[in-house]
DNA sequence: AACCCGTGGAA
DNA sequence: TTTCCAAGGGT
């Protein structure tokens, strides 16, 4: 690791120059008006593989929910999934809260300091870690995130895109030069600086170089080959809307998911379709739905109540729910959208019944 | 090391 | 309409 003493004259005028520009042009996000361990944990870990627009929201619904450690700790893990509820990847959310119980039961309730003892939590990662250390704490600990990747690799040209070997960057590369760009004086604006740069300005797609703070160090001014895209698969599922009762009684039937499932265990949501097929009369609602590399086409088909005996699933895992209570259960997001569009619960109906 | 896990908005 | 992909981590 080099010193500041020995630091190139450009190194200092990039840093100088990226974090006038962050200072300028740093959005104003919720979790940026504290340096607080937690908030900022919480954040980062709902930015991970997430829009910040998509994150906002849910932030400031689970801080109000658990406004701190020993809150989330208490909490169930139904609760949780609850919150977390349509933002996706929900074994973050599992273990966040199980590394919360881990630092109150180990740590008295004190969050870890350093990157090298956060990254030992659950679902902290290097990139977690070094985020939460570098922001809360001053740690002089480079991030590297997708934007990140895609700074350096444009900042630093083939020189660092062919370290790997096999045509992709090496990652020990890119950490020591996001180290040797690392301003240690101000570590957590500059990573903040480095994302928010790729986030907004350093484009995956069309780059806006004229508005690029740091353009003048850049060898590749944008040029950065993206590699090919993963194909799209399609499976057809069909679900069933089931209600009972009517007015503030109403019940809709769901089904939780097993805990041993790959996908979203323990979440509830409309039982499957018997696998026959039911008539297209029932049909109240077709959606496409993607998930990772799968175009989910869905069908969903209302039915009488009495007819729940014909629906199959594990004893005990179909349950009458009330509306009232349906924002207390963990539903899968695509349950949240059915429900959405078929007015059962508030929100935008596009797309809805006819 | 490649693959899996969710979602919705932009292009 | 379909594709692409975003402040990753675990296995």
């Amino acid at each position: 690791m080099q010193t500041d003493k020995g630091m190139s004259a450009d190194v200092v005028e990039l840093r100088a120059a990226l974090l006038g520009w962050y200072g300028e042009n740093a959005r104003d996000l919720p979790w940026r008006r504290t340096r607080d361990a937690y908030v900022v944990w919480v954040s980062e870990v709902m930015l991970q593989q997430t829009r910040v627009a998509a994150v906002v929201e849910y932030f400031g619904r689970f801080m109000r929910e658990f406004p701190t450690l020993e809150a989330l700790a208490e909490a169930e893990e139904e609760r949780v999934l609850a919150q977390w509820s349509g933002l996706g990847y929900y074994r973050r959310a599992r273990m966040m809260h199980k590394a919360a119980r881990m630092i109150v039961a180990e740590f008295g309730g004190r969050m870890p300091e350093t990157a090298a003892e956060l990254r030992a939590l659950p679902g902290v990662g290097e990139y977690t870690a070094a985020a939460v250390a570098s922001i809360s704490h001053g740690e002089a600990v480079p991030v590297v995130d997708g934007n990140v990747e895609r700074v350096l690799l444009r900042l630093c040209g083939p020189q660092l895109a062919e370290a790997g070997g096999n045509g992709k960057p090496a990652v020990g590369a890119l950490r020591t030069a996001a180290q040797r760009f690392l301003d240690s004086q101000r570590p957590g604006e500059f990573n903040q600086a480095m994302m928010e740069l790729g986030a907004t300005v350093c484009l995956p797609r069309n780059p806006q170089c004229g508005e690029c703070p740091v353009r003048t160090h850049c060898s590749t001014q944008g040029e950065h080959e993206t590699g090919p895209a993963k194909q799209m698969r399609s499976r057809q599922v069909a679900y069933v809307l089931m209600q009972r009762n009517w007015g503030p009684k109403t019940e809709v039937l769901l089904r939780r998911r097993g805990e041993d499932e790959s996908q979203m265990p323990g979440m509830w949501e409309l039982p499957a379709a018997p696998e026959g097929g039911l008539p297209d009369e029932s049909v109240v609602l077709t959606v496409r739905h993607a998930i990772t590399n799968t175009n989910y086409y869905v069908t969903i088909y209302e039915l009488p109540w009495e007819e729940k005996r014909t629906l199959k699933a594990p004893r005990g895992s179909l349950q009458w729910v009330k509306l009232r209570e349906l924002g207390e259960v963990p539903l899968t997001g695509l349950t949240r959208k059915v429900l959405k569009r078929t007015k059962i619960l508030p929100g935008t109906a596009k797309g809805a019944l006819a």
